[in-house]
DNA sequence: TACCTGGGTTTTTTT
DNA sequence: AACCCAGGTA
């Protein structure tokens, strides 16, 4: 759940609850088709006049009807409208809502896809949701058949990992130098892959996955036992049920007769085999998706099951949808340019009729500071020029620690703005916990729930009572709860510690009674008698007052439950809270109404739209992740991230990067992004506001980090730069030859017309040219320059041609800046900031010769001086 | 038992 | 910079 933000006052996170609440009714596993009110004969007509809307292609997928079809849909190309007018042509044609299932990745996507129908089908209640609601429901249904309980509790993140260091304890296996979150990825690795982790684990048989078989059965048996499931059980249970359950599978197949999947190409094998095992008898399955848009590989997806549909289902039909109408010809043309790098992949046109378009501006700021500053006074800017408002903005990026300054700077202008998923409001302490006393209200084997709650508020349950009880049940196989309710029983517990567990299980018990009241209700009673209330009154100032308000929150998204709440089957509000206080996710709680700018990473931007869009901190390790720089693949998968980003533009779209970034408390140099390179030159204008403030930024890191522990050069540790993306790059970064003698605020502009102004004397033809010669290799012991020189660039000698910065790269030159090496002990220097100083100590050679400096009037500092902005005097 | 402090670690992306 | 954990202390 994204915490949400106007002018820095926390709003309500739980909006999407509250949409969810309303739109529950809609969301009954199998419901009919009530008659309608409408004329039937009109809505058809009507139909029909919507239908001559569409283009060709689009028409075709509309009017598909049965069997197999893959819609290969491109980023803006009306996706979600073809899906929807299915849907209604589906129904026109006489086929019963209920057995239309349609499944997103996504609430927010089912969402809007319910609503689209709604609006589309007035009274059709066509199944949508996400793949984990719609396993959920299957599987309070079937729950028996694997072992759970209807009432089991969905185990979070947090849960999970608690579940899993407890379990490799019990499997008593010795980590070694891995550590349990190793463990844990590899499980989860693996889950997202097979509905047979076990099988899945043995046959990876490196070291650290035969620890994690060791494990996995542990903690696949301790879920059971909690009558728990994670985000992944839930679709393996269901995907081995419809393996395992012909009869089952026969029935659901029948029962969900049209099936459509949104995102296919994000599907994992797992989704995979639910999809298939349910398009066997009925293969009416329409998937829609874009490979080029694939960004959930790291857990799972397999782009190939969207690549070899056409394999699956040999007589599936095939539609592209090829035309885009949302972007600009210019913002589409970057998005071309950048994804044509992938090999990986089939190519597929990017069309539109839409007009041209303002250049996609590129643009290096001096650091994250400047960067955010500017955008947000963009921003501001436009808004008070009127002709933007603030909700049709959105900065995107990479990961969500960039969203800090972005917040700030916004905040700074009273700009409201909105963070999808800044943190989590449901993982915060005290909203778990409350959530686990009512999790364990309704599920009293969720020992997970009971540990996390039995001494919160304390009441004197300390962890050797805790152990103790845990032993107990472990060797009984009971439920914690039970045990305490018992504890008396227990030999070696002290008589004072089983009276206060006893007393807490009565408590638990007393409560679980009033399961079936309303929400606000059960969560009032958990708050006052369990005397977490109260503890939270009592501790101090400013967190105890936020935590209380995250608590009125709470009760407030109760209350709204509890109001919209629709009675189905007899299901408890409670459980039905709790479900979706889980699957609730971050992007569910978007707003796109109201006016605020939109801060979100690029992952959760997929599927939404913006007129004015900002992609920032394009640079390299953080772009292409650091962690993701390792094969090919991963690469792609990077760069089809950008791409995601790009194509949801409409009308304007910058890019941007900073020279010095600071990220776990240190400042560091950084390096374009490659992909920079790839994006082409004339549909962009580029715009380097250069490195001023980068002394401002070494000297506090002087200071911060002490002598000699600067940080950041280029052949530094902990810092590892492509140096031939910072060489190449270099031929586009226009900074003045002599750009670390002026603290300039000038900038300098390229576009393909600034080609033409280009003054060969500038460039020094003299120096090295070509990649090979820039690109400085380990061999290379010569003295040049280590700093990345700044130079001119000489488009015109490839007027015409240009195409990519990496094109533009081999025709730069080189700038000469003083030499490393030339710096002697005692030297007088110049430093624009500090003034004038003596050198008194000197270190390394090449671009790790250090320099201490000793100053007038600002102390001593040590310089890198490949990179420092020293200058000998005399 | 609870709180405080210091040290070590961390962030890629999410249902 | 922010968070978590361990270990020490009241």
């Amino acid at each position: 759940m994204g915490m949400d933000q106007v002018g820095g006052h926390q709003r309500s996170p739980f909006d999407s609850v509250r949409a969810m609440a309303h739109d529950d009714r809609s969301d009954g596993p199998w419901p009919t088709l009530e008659p309608t009110e409408l004329d039937l004969d009109e809505w058809r007509r009507s139909l029909l006049a919507r239908l001559e809307l569409l283009t060709p292609s689009q028409r075709e997928a509309v009017e598909h009807i049965s069997g197999p079809m893959l819609v290969l849909a491109g980023p803006g190309s009306g996706k979600t409208r073809v899906m929807t007018h299915r849907i209604a042509y589906l129904v026109a044609h006489g086929v019963p809502a209920w057995q239309i299932v349609a499944l997103t990745f996504t609430n927010k996507a089912a969402d809007e896809l319910k609503h689209r129908i709604h609006q589309l089908v007035p009274g059709a209640d066509v199944w949508a949701g996400t793949f984990h609601r719609f396993c959920g429901r299957l599987l309070r249904r079937y729950a028996n058949l694997v072992g759970l309980d209807e009432s089991f509790t969905i185990y979070d993140r947090d849960d999970q990992k608690r579940l899993l260091k407890e379990s490799v304890r019990l499997a008593g296996v010795e980590l070694f130098h891995y550590t349990e979150d190793q463990i844990g990825q590899v499980i989860g690795h693996v889950k997202n892959r097979s509905f047979d982790p076990q099988q899945a684990l043995e046959e990876l048989g490196d070291p650290l996955s035969a620890l994690a078989a060791r494990v996995y059965p542990v903690y696949a048996r301790r879920m059971i036992e909690c009558n728990a499931v994670d985000f992944d059980d839930m679709l393996i249970h269901v995907a081995r049920l419809l393996a395992e359950q012909p009869d089952l599978r026969r029935t659901l197949d029948a029962r969900m007769r049209y099936l459509l999947v949104d995102e296919y190409q994000d599907t994992n094998s797992v989704q995979y085999a639910i999809v298939r095992a349910l398009s066997v008898d009925h293969p009416n399955l329409v998937v829609t998706g874009d490979p080029d848009q694939s960004i959930y590989g790291w857990r799972g997806a397999d782009i190939t099951n969207i690549l070899e549909f056409e394999r699956d289902f040999p007589r599936a039909k095939v539609v592209r949808l090829e035309q885009n109408f949302r972007s600009t010809q210019r913002i589409l043309a970057v998005a071309d340019q950048l994804i044509a790098n992938n090999q990986r992949r089939r190519h597929k046109a990017l069309l539109t009729s839409n007009p041209e378009g303002s250049p996609v501006r590129l643009t290096h700021y001096p650091d994250h500071r400047d960067e955010a500053e500017q955008v947000a006074e963009h921003i501001a800017q436009r808004i008070a020029a009127g002709d933007r408002r603030a909700n049709d903005f959105a900065i995107f990026y990479r990961v969500n620690s960039l969203s800090r300054s972005f917040e700030m700077a916004l905040r700074k202008r009273s700009i409201p703005y909105q963070v999808v998923q800044g943190f989590e409001f449901f993982e915060r302490r005290e909203v778990k916990d409350v959530l686990s006393y009512l999790s364990l209200l309704i599920n009293p084997r969720n020992d997970i729930a009971f540990e996390r709650v039995v001494n919160s508020p304390a009441r004197g349950i300390g962890k050797t009572t805790v152990e103790k009880l845990r032993q107990h049940a472990a060797d009984q196989r009971l439920p914690l709860l039970d045990v305490a309710r018992s504890a008396t029983t227990i030999p070696r517990l002290a008589a004072r510690s089983a009276k206060l567990a006893q007393k807490f299980a009565q408590l638990i018990d007393s409560l679980s009674l009033k399961v079936h009241q309303s929400v606000e209700e059960i969560l009032g009673l958990v708050l006052s008698e369990s005397g977490l209330r109260e503890a939270l009154e009592n501790t101090d100032a400013t967190e105890g007052e936020d935590r209380l308000a995250n608590i009125d929150e709470l009760l407030n998204a109760a209350r709204e439950f509890d109001e919209a709440f629709v009675d189905r089957e007899g299901e408890s509000p409670l459980e039905s809270f709790l479900e979706q206080a889980v699957l609730a996710s971050d992007v569910d709680a978007l707003e796109t109404e109201t006016e605020r700018v939109t801060l979100m990473t690029l992952h959760a931007a997929k599927g939404l739209e913006f007129p004015s869009v900002f992609i920032v901190a394009i640079e390299d390790n953080i772009l292409p992740h650091a962690r993701a720089k390792s094969d090919e693949a991963q690469l792609e998968e990077e760069r089809r991230l950008l791409f995601v980003g790009i194509t949801r533009a409409r009308e304007e779209l910058h890019l941007s990067r900073a020279h010095y970034r600071t990220q776990r408390g240190s400042v560091t140099p950084t390096a374009p992004s490659e992909f920079l390179l790839e994006l082409p030159r004339e549909s962009m204008e580029c715009l380097d506001l250069g490195v001023d403030g980068h002394f401002r930024l070494r000297g506090r890191t002087q200071r911060a980090r002490g002598d000699e522990d600067f940080h950041g050069g280029v052949d530094g540790e902990g810092f590892h730069v492509d140096r031939q993306a910072w060489d190449a790059y270099d031929g586009v970064d226009e900074l003045p030859e002599d750009w670390d003698r002026q603290r300039s605020d000038e900038t300098v502009v390229t576009t393909d017309d600034d080609a033409v102004d280009f003054d060969p004397d500038s460039w020094d033809s003299s120096a090295p040219s070509g990649a090979a010669s820039v690109g400085r290799g380990p061999a290379s012991s010569n003295s040049t320059p280590q700093r990345p020189v700044r130079s001119k660039v000489a488009p015109s000698l490839v007027a015409g041609k240009l195409q990519t910065a990496a094109q533009m790269a081999g025709e730069e030159g080189e700038a000469k800046k003083a030499d490393p090496e030339s710096f002697r002990f005692k030297q007088l220097v110049l430093h624009p900031e500090y003034g004038t100083g003596t050198i008194v100590a000197l270190s390394g050679s090449g671009a790790k010769r250090v320099a201490t400096v000793k100053f007038v009037s600002h102390g001593e500092k040590t310089f890198r001086l490949a990179f420092s902005p020293l200058t000998p005097i005399g």
